[in-house]
DNA sequence: GTCTATACACAGATAGAC
DNA sequence: GTCTATCTGTGTATAGAC
């Protein structure tokens, strides 16, 4: 690799880790192109050198996070890879759901700027595109996977598992939107987080005997 | 009143209504002063004679929000009036649960418009103002004051009331976002997502049993 | 490829006639 | 109070020198 394409990739990498911090603390709506470029020590027209609008700088984003995802799939020790699917799997054990929870949670946590990034560039799209919806479908396809295995098992579900799976994700990004910011105040901890969500998705509010 | 004064009156409800359906359908952020004076069959400069901007707009319409909300709770026949303590109540009664969860979707759904602009604002205001977890705290005070009383009742809980009034009102108002749509797409009836929330949130998903 | 300077588009807001 | 016409501010994107 020349000189001058080396430069260009460090100009491309300062641009793009720029923006995601500019993401992350002001938002990605409220984020100007030439926020990006000066965080990055660039000038305004550089920036289209190397991406043609804000949102094809977030499109290098996310297939950048989904590159790294990828990889790191790859490199695990059970190595199921991309296939998705991981065998002997009940939603409704403590352990496994919590797993699945965490992992979820640190995801939204470690790609911050990205996932923000995504929301609010689905909520400007408006309601009526149907865009938050498709995407919280999409991005719940796992849980609804896991849920319809346990509905063919015979578990009784709460109800239709997209249905079940979005009101979970819901839940989740919500709750990663608003209290995922960088120490804001609320001052709570993952674990404290997780271990809520999983105590409350897996007994509800009535409790584990169901007494009540 | 004056014929001039109703004239006025006139314009500013058409105003707010032509504000409240292109809200509903386009967006708060989507929609611009001009469509909703076009849509008003008005001039763009009789905007400001009633409001001085979008941002006050919107305030008005919540005013009118809570201004109904208030007269209708005052002529209920049990009529606890505002006071918001409504004596013998415990969330994890399976009917008393769906009847809350209910309330909140039916307030969403009837106020589309203005759920809509609000969340849509919170967003646009990005993250890091924690403008986000604020609302949210704020629109889940009933549910986290059940849940205090609950807790102070000796029943335990999944965690803190406030985190995990947080996340139910995350679920719901996301869910609303998401689908609440004008008959958009995927065709499920207010009925199916009420009892589905009522299972998962009374039970979770192990179910009542426990057994599993 | 990167810079400086600038054109362009658009939404918010105002001025002044009626 | 309502209108038409216009100004202004702001963010996106391009032109052209280096």
């Amino acid at each position: 690799m020349g000189v001058r394409k080396a430069r260009a990739a460090e100009t491309e990498a300062a641009l793009k880790e720029a923006a995601r911090r500019q993401f992350a603390e002001r938002g990605y709506l409220n984020t100007k192109i030439t926020d990006i470029t000066a965080a990055a020590g660039r000038a305004t027209g550089s920036f289209y050198d190397h991406f043609a609008s804000k949102e094809d700088l977030l499109r290098a984003l996310l297939a950048d996070m989904h590159g790294a995802a990828h990889d790191r799939l790859a490199s695990e020790p059970g190595g199921a890879g991309a296939q998705g699917d991981h065998p002997p799997h009940e939603l409704t054990d403590r352990d496994q759901l919590r797993e699945h929870l965490a992992v979820a949670w640190r995801l939204m946590r470690d790609n911050r700027a990205v996932m923000v990034a995504l929301f609010e560039s689905a909520m400007a799209a408006g309601p009526g595109a149907g865009e938050m919806w498709r995407r919280l479908i999409e991005d719940t396809r796992v849980f609804r996977e896991h849920l319809e295995h346990l509905r063919e098992a015979g578990h009784p579900l709460p109800g239709d598992p997209e249905l079940v799976a979005a009101a979970m994700g819901g839940m989740l990004s919500m709750l990663s939107y608003a209290l995922l910011d960088d120490g804001s105040g609320s001052g709570r901890s993952d674990e404290e987080v997780i271990d809520t969500l999983t105590r409350l998705l897996l007994h509800g509010l009535a409790g584990p005997g169901g007494s009540a």
